[in-house]
DNA sequence: ACTTGATTGATTGGATACAATCTTCGCGTG
DNA sequence: CACGCGAAGATTGTATCCAATCAATCAAGT
């Protein structure tokens, strides 16, 4: 029973909070993005209704965003549920991000301002400390912040929205492959160089940098394909 | 009163369609790709519903998704109404069209199957014929034809999508800020040039070159920051 | 024991009713 | 004539209702 997730939003809605489909969609997508959500959960309708205090009409709204989001994957007459992308897609996740991350990293090299550099160096510095604390839950919580906030301050705001989108489907993959054990997806400095490029270096130079950077993280993952994970029905019943 | 692109929708609704929050999104790209909705269109529920012949449950939900393309806008208990983006919105949706084209087109580049070639070597060939025998509506249709063959076809299924719907939001700033008089947008051996390219240049320039295809697009635009117009046709009336 | 088939509960799809909000237009007033 | 003000209509937001469909269970037959 997903039961941990749950409470953080009556929370919020004994706080006296307004809840619209904005707000539970914004819920559901930090649920997921700091994998209290895995992938394959379902969503009922009424469920979500419940805990939110709403009617369906305003879940069911909020549903078909997270779906064009690629969030969330609804079949007809089923259930709703997150999202889990096969290993090709996942590989076709990572090049789109490598594609757009890498460009709004050149756009961003050398364009920061004091200030800017300043937030994402303390950023960058929080996670340094979470991992040696072994604070997991919070060194991934700044490895998230670092590469949004690049895509919140994306001079290329359609480029910004891409990529905030693909932040969220690379967590969704990340959940789903990476390797047992291997609880970390941490590449030690690899955000503290990002960071010198990014204040200092050429376009160029910080745009192979990021591309890098997600081709190592795409490389901690196990995208074998295993028998085990391929069901049948995605075989014989397919898209059909 | 736009009542031409209303027609084509009762005609296929007596053909027996039926009509699901998909075929009226299907119905809404198709008119605002081929400019029959321009941009600032209102969208108001119960009328769409009422030429669909559906309840405003289906038309909200098809909105819904309009929205996350980024074809509709929607504001709180405002009418829903096609995107009208401004000049800086429409710099940075050709910045990344420019990004994810160049890189569909790398991918495609020399990995056309003889057939795929075949294919859009016809659209090319079909295009050409409308344009010199004047038929504008034709050619429009053709041009967009070989952009969405790419976008269908690309290998990344990620970055195919993001294709479309950048394809899509192109159409509607062409319609805002083409230049009048100049009702073409034609560049005469573009889309020769490219045919060439994918079927026997090397990704990079391939890449290249639908990159210029895309700047000499935009450079037939006018995006010079004029207070007058933009404003007036997109915030007061929309369609007049 | 395994499969088949039917019944029941869970869940979604769509329509409708009503409340909340915005927009427009007319009317009076300075 | 400009401006505010208010009422009426238009439009969206949300909840709820019923039908359609799916899923799980369980019983019967082989």
């Amino acid at each position: 029973m997903p039961k941990s997730w749950q409470d953080t939003v009556t929370d919020d809605i004994h706080a006296g909070k307004r809840v619209g489909d904005q707000y539970i969609v914004d819920m559901i997508r930090d649920a997921v993005l700091s994998q209290r959500l895995p992938p394959g959960t379902r969503l009922p309708e009424a469920t979500l209704g419940g805990i939110f205090g709403v009617s369906r009409s305003v879940v069911r709204k909020a549903l078909t965003r997270l779906v064009g989001d690629h969030v969330v994957v609804q079949q007809p007459n089923q259930v709703a549920r997150v999202a889990s992308p096969d290993i090709q897609e996942t590989k076709e996740i990572f090049a789109a991000r490598r594609l757009v991350e890498g460009e709004v990293a050149a756009l961003l090299a050398g364009k920061l301002s004091a200030a800017q550099y300043e937030e994402l160096r303390q950023i960058v510095e929080e996670e340094h400390g979470a991992h040696q604390q072994g604070d997991e839950a919070r060194r991934v919580k700044c490895s998230l912040a670092v590469h949004r906030y690049l895509a919140d301050h994306s001079p290329n705001r359609v480029l910004g929205s891409m990529l905030t989108d693909l932040i969220l489907r690379t967590s969704i993959v990340i959940a789903l492959y990476k390797r047992p054990g291997m609880e970390a997806c941490y590449l030690d400095h690899d955000h503290a160089d990002l960071l010198d490029l990014l204040g200092s270096g050429s376009p160029q130079q910080a745009c192979n940098r990021m591309r890098q950077h997600l081709s190592d993280l795409e490389g901690l993952l196990d995208l074998r394909p295993q028998e085990g994970r391929i069901d049948l029905a995605a075989i014989l019943g397919g898209i059909a």
